[in-house]
DNA sequence: GGTGCCATGAACAATATTGTCAATAGCTAT
DNA sequence: ATAGCTATTGACAATATTGTTCATGGCACC
C-alpha cells in the first residue's frame, strides 16, 4: 500500500505571511508579546511551526512584525473613528463611542497596554495624540462663547484624560465599575462613557481655572 | 585535600518564605504573573530553585501566594494613603497625590494592570472601591452649597474616572503626555494630577447634569 | 556530645519551546 | 510533460523551565 501522502496547500508568500500575522495578532491581544508561542500561532494559522519560521526568520522577528502591523492598524482605526464624525457637538459623543468601540472590540486597547507594560515606547510615528489635540482644540475654540481663552495645554490634558479613560477603561472599566458599586450591566461602560463625554464638554465650556 | 564543603544559611521557614515572596513580588510588577521564572526568583532571593519549590510546592502556588500578598499590600497602601489625609478640600489634592505615588512607586499599578490583562478578576474582597465612593460622596455632600442633590452614581463614576486616571496613568501617562505634546518633564505627570483634581472638584461643585 | 527534624541544593528527569535540516510537493514557465 | 523554484513539513537538535530525588548540613533539644 502506498504511503498516504498528506495533502498540502501552498500559498503565495504574502498570503501566508498575512495569515500568520492574523493569527499572531489574535494572540497578541490575548496574551501579549511575551506570551506568543510559535506552535499556537502555527496551529491557529493552520500551518506547521517551521513554516512560521520560514516566513519570519525567528520568533522575535515575528513579534516585531506583528507589533508594527498592530500599531498601524490601531492608528488607522483611530483616525477612521475620529474622522467618521464631524466636529460638531452632538457628534462628539458618537466619536468617543466610536473610538471606545474601536479600541475595545478589536482588542487594540489591550495591545497598547501589553506593549507599554512590557517596555515598548509608543513614539510619535506610531500614535499621534497631537493630531487629536489639534482637532479638539479647534472644536473648543469654535464652541467658545465668551469666557477666558482656553489654553492649549488644558486641551491636551483633557485629551490625555479621555485617552486614559478609553484605553485604560477598555481593560479596567468592567472590573472597576462593578467594584465601585455600579451595576454589572453590559451597558454600564457605555453609560460611563456618555457621562465622561458630558464631563469633558462641560470642562471645555466652563473651565474656570 | 578535604572537599571544600559549601556554607549554607538556614532560615526559619517563615523567613525564607517572606524572602522568596519579596523577590517574587519584584518580578511580578516587572514582568507580570506569567513572566515569573523560578530560577530568577531563586537567584534574586539568594536560594536555589528547589528551595523555592520546597516552600511553595509549585510555581503556580507561588504565583497565587504572591498575588494574594500583593493585593493585600495594595489594599493596605491605598487605605493608608486615603486615611492619611482628612477629607477637607486642600487635602484632596494631597490625597490623590498620595494614592498616585503609592500606586506608581511600588509598582502596584503595574501589578493591577498585569492581573486584569491576564484575566484575574478583582473581586470585592481584594479591592474595595465602594469604600472610596462612600468617602467621596460624604465629602461631596459636605461641600454642597445649594445646587441639585448629587446622585451617588455620579460620585461613583467620578471615583472610577479618578481610578482609571491613576492606575492607567501610572502605566500610560508618561508616554501619553509626551505624545500629546506636553513636555517630557518629570513633573508633568504631577501637574496632570493636580489639573485632574481641580477638574474633579469642579465637577463635584458645579455638576449640571 | 548526640539525635532528630527539616531547610538546602546538586544532580537528574520530564516537558516545552525555539530553531535547523533535508526531503517533499505545489505552482509556474517553457 | 518537464524543470525549476520555493512553500511546506516531519524529524531532529538545543536550550529553557519546571519538578523530583536524595544526600547533606544547620540548628534546636535532650
Amino acid at each position: 500500500m502506498a504511503k498516504p501522502t498528506k495533502p498540502r496547500r501552498r500559498l503565495e508568500a504574502e498570503a501566508a505571511r498575512a495569515l500568520i500575522l492574523d493569527a499572531t495578532e489574535k494572540r497578541l491581544a490575548l496574551v501579549g508579546p511575551s506570551g506568543i508561542r510559535l506552535q499556537e500561532v502555527a496551529a491557529d494559522a493552520g500551518v506547521s511551526h517551521p513554516t512560521v519560521l520560514h516566513h519570519f526568520g525567528s520568533r522575535e522577528l515575528l513579534v516585531k512584525a506583528v507589533i508594527a502591523r498592530a500599531l498601524h492598524h490601531i492608528n488607522t482605526a483611530l483616525v477612521a473613528a475620529i474622522n467618521a464624525s464631524s466636529g460638531d457637538e452632538a457628534q462628539l459623543e458618537a466619536m468617543i463611542e466610536n473610538v471606545a468601540i474601536a479600541l475595545e472590540r478589536s482588542g487594540h486597547a489591550r495591545v497598547v497596554m501589553w506593549l507599554v507594560l512590557e517596555g515598548h515606547r509608543l513614539d510619535g510615528a506610531e500614535v499621534r495624540l497631537t493630531d487629536v489635540v489639534d482637532a479638539a482644540h479647534g472644536l473648543r475654540l469654535a464652541r467658545r462663547r465668551g469666557g477666558k481663552y482656553p489654553a492649549r495645554d488644558d486641551t491636551a490634558r483633557t485629551v490625555v484624560l479621555a485617552s486614559l479613560a478609553l484605553v485604560g477603561g477598555a481593560v479596567l472599566a468592567p472590573t472597576m465599575l462593578e467594584n465601585a458599586g455600579l451595576s454589572a450591566d453590559a451597558r454600564t461602560p457605555a453609560h460611563f462613557r456618555k457621562w465622561l463625554t458630558r464631563l469633558l464638554l462641560g470642562h471645555f465650556d466652563h473651565d474656570r481655572n
